[in-house]
DNA sequence: ATTCCACAGGAAAAGATGGTCA
DNA sequence: TGACCATCTTTTCCTGTGGAAT
């Protein structure tokens, strides 16, 4: 049962990868030409993109505007920033450095009035900033400020229109966004949309047929990372048993292992107290919060020994689970003293935790 | 049935972080 | 630079709940 790296079915592994973007834009014309007319029209609105985790916002921002910008031979540029966790300051100095026009580096120290200045003279004409993740932005008011900036067109993606909406709108009430819904993909479409992503990524397409494709996109309901990832993961468990094709048992026995991967990815991008709590629930499956607290209090002062974080008090913790529940990571089960928490997946491991193992079976 | 207990989660105060302005 | 403000996180305090003990 040894691999044969010759017998590998993916060529190009990074066609996987949730940032490649080297495809070309299928099923979005709707979209695509709301968003020229915003962008080309007279309208000095900015442009606010929806739609669920993993339906392609961000790659839509970025292949659409690119393409607007060749068909119709304008020429604005598009400068993209991940809001996630930063300042006001920090996000216009990415915008400076993005920028083709600015330098590749803004020293961290530089006043913002400075940051401020370099990015309005990198602004060479119409310029549309992209603001991934803009439902991040917190205590900032950047999107205030780059809307006094006229060259500027944002276009923000956040997940959902009402939380948008609570967070921002009440805030800058009288800059008006034009909302564009990007809905998943349906079973066709998606399963198109894999069959591309196959013949970059596999060295045979013959390796797959177009009905497994579409199965793949019928079982995610549409989602377009999940079912990359499916594809992946099928490819991967064909490999590891030495297939030449892909069967459907493969692609059945590849769907944890995809999930698997996507709850990694989710685990690793949320903050340090999260992965701690997770860890230890993970280290036994389930625990019910009696244990996994004083297992906490147990650990803490080895788990933070060496990084920036405290550990934190118990309500605080509490306090954490509901992310935890939302990346599906973690379910509960009971109320009150009698609540278990325990891990979806045991194979998703926290890997910047390190557990001290003092198994300690409720030692009275 | 009644009381007791432990804890999840709500409310609000306190703290931390980062921005603004004189 | 320091006083002040806005926003988000953590802590403190507390209430409601459901199971166990009486």
């Amino acid at each position: 049962m040894a691999r044969d790296p010759n017998d590998d079915i993916i060529g190009d592994i990074r066609v996987f990868d949730d940032s490649y973007d080297d495809v070309e834009l299928l099923y979005r014309k709707e979209e695509l030409s709301e968003l020229r007319s915003e962008l080309t029209g007279d309208s000095d609105g900015h442009v606010l993109l929806t739609g669920s985790s993993g339906v392609g916002k961000s790659l839509f921002a970025k292949k659409s505007i690119d393409q607007i910008n060749s068909y119709d031979n304008t020429s604005f540029d598009r400068v993209q920033v991940n809001c996630f966790g930063k300042t006001t300051t920090a996000i216009k100095r990415e915008l400076v450095e993005n920028h083709h026009n600015g330098p590749d580096e803004i020293p961290k120290t530089t006043a913002e009035s400075d940051v401020e200045e370099e990015l309005e003279t990198a602004l060479d004409g119409e310029t549309v900033v992209v603001l991934d993740e803009a439902n991040k932005i917190h205590q900032t008011d950047i999107i205030r400020d780059l809307d006094e900036i006229p060259e500027i067109t944002i276009v923000a993606i956040a997940h959902d229109l009402n939380e948008w909406m609570h967070q921002h709108k009440m805030r800058y009430g009288n800059i008006h966004f034009e909302h564009i819904p990007l809905s998943q993909f349906s079973t066709q479409q998606l399963g198109h949309i894999l069959e591309r992503r196959a013949r970059q990524g596999f060295h045979n397409m013959r390796v797959i047929s177009k009905e497994q494709l579409e199965n793949i996109a019928d079982e995610v309901g549409g989602i377009a990372r999940q079912g990359i990832q499916r594809l992946w993961a099928a490819a991967d468990v064909a490999a590891d048993s030495g297939h030449h094709n892909i069967t459907d048992d493969d692609i059945a026995a590849g769907e944890p292992r995809a999930m698997t991967r996507i709850r990694q990815m989710r685990l690793e991008s949320l903050p340090y107290h999260h992965q701690v709590l997770y860890a230890i629930i993970q280290e036994r499956g389930e625990v019910t919060g009696t244990d996994l607290h004083a297992r906490y209090n147990e650990v803490a002062a080895d788990v933070y020994h060496d990084v920036p974080a405290e550990p934190i008090r118990e309500r605080t913790r509490r306090q954490k689970f509901p992310k935890l529940k939302q990346y599906d990571l973690i379910t509960t089960r009971g109320s009150t003293q009698g609540t278990i928490y325990e891990v979806v997946d045991a194979d998703v491991e926290p890997e910047k935790i390190e557990l001290p193992d003092t198994p300690s079976p409720k030692s009275v």
